[in-house]
DNA sequence: ACCTGAACACCGTTCAAGT
DNA sequence: ACCTGAACACCGTTCAAGT
């Protein structure tokens, strides 16, 4: 993407043009954050800083804050970019169930693409155009279930909250597996060290506990199953909440 | 608690006690963990930083290393310390599901009480020994449930994730309420615009979705009884887990 | 052994000044 | 309007030096 008609020529050293900054995309709100994608996808979470940022942009870091009003701002819109990545669903009463996992699936399968981004919309409310759209879809399908509103309406909430607390952990626990892969090994011995008369229920599922962290899907299918049967138990019986 | 045996008298100004700083407790992991909470109850987890707890105790954040290896351990010892405020139960298979509701409850109010702490057992393994306690007691409810003991591994993960979440949500919207009162009518009205013809799950939803902010021990609640019926739709069928 | 001052290598954000 | 240098007010951690 050359910035000059010409770009095979070199400058002669008295263009104004020659020592202009690495002088890549004219900064706006697509390229920050396009860069800030890169970066988090390369490092994680606490590899994006504004200065960090500015510095592959070739700027300093008050030159975001002309297309940023701050950090929060930027990640809103990094977590927009990856709901728009989420599939279009139509809405089939007969297998809500089934397409209701297979939603969330691909959410979390979304997320996991971006190591621990998932961690930056723990404890905010989703309101970019892509993630709007992604919470009408699973709306759709909850409603097609034929499940109370009210019981629709916490299941929005319910549902993603569990995916993206997932994603968030599986990437950190990864990460933490990649610094010091003696972690986990030293975690799980401790647990079967545990003495069973102070901790009967422990000793005795000791090696379930550490069995299921061995596959996180298993795990998270696992959580999926409960909450769709427990939403389902609400289905046909409508009104009741509580 | 005078440091000295007879504290009412001046000390006279040659003494070499006189100016030897503030002087608090002599500094120990416990007094370190202290004043840490102390922090943590007062302004929440942001407040919270090794140079604002040593000035705190009046001195450099160099000297907090001797006893503590960093902040990660230190924030594993408050997690550890609101461990230990929750209640001893004796399992009563009787009313394993009332149980459990009860304990998940307890679990979110002591955590509830320390802001966002619980945002820092997020990503975390629990390892002290009052977690360790409290993961017994758990495993014991579930047991006494009937459950099979690869749902009874998964659950005790599930559940405390969900509390744990929700404590740490809670808290964060409860502080930018505070901060920005304008904030969470706005989002609502933002929600109420959206056109009805592109999002018409949402349109009908809306007032829903809103209604359900106004409460979150309700929100909470109906989380508690989806995953329960969930984990109750396993019992007396040993073995299948997913 | 325990504590400290000072430094290292960072943060997010603001603001007056420049073009 | 957009960008910038420089500053402000912070971080967690290390390390040589002191007692």
């Amino acid at each position: 993407m050359p910035f000059v008609s010409t770009p095979e020529l070199p400058l002669p050293p008295w263009s104004s043009l020659r020592d202009k900054r690495p002088a890549r995309t004219p900064l706006t709100r697509d390229a920050i954050a396009d860069a800030a994608m890169t970066i988090v996808d390369a490092e994680g979470l606490e590899g994006l800083s504004m200065r960090r940022l500015a510095q592959e942009l070739g700027t300093g870091p008050a030159s975001l804050y002309a297309h940023v009003s701050g950090k929060p701002e930027l990640l809103q819109l990094l977590i927009d970019r990856v709901a728009g990545e989420l599939p279009e669903i139509e809405p089939d009463p007969a297998r809500w169930e089934e397409q209701l996992k297979d939603y969330l699936r691909a959410m979390r399968r979304v997320l996991t693409a971006h190591r621990d981004l998932a961690g930056a919309s723990l404890a905010n409310i989703p309101t970019g155009p892509n993630a709007i759209a992604s919470m009408e879809v699973l709306l759709g399908i909850l409603r097609a279930g034929g499940l109370p509103d009210q019981v629709v309406a916490y299941a929005a909430d319910l549902l993603p909250q569990y995916v993206t607390l997932d994603a968030y952990e599986g990437s950190l626990f990864e990460q933490r597996m990649q610094r010091d892969p003696g972690y986990f090994p030293a975690i799980f011995d401790y647990f079967r060290s545990l003495p069973a008369d102070r901790f009967p229920n422990f000793a005795a599922l000791a090696e379930s506990m550490v069995a299921e962290d061995e596959s996180d899907d298993a795990r998270f299918e696992f959580g999926l199953d409960v909450l769709v049967r427990g939403l389902a138990s609400f289905a046909g019986r409508p009104g009741r909440t509580e």
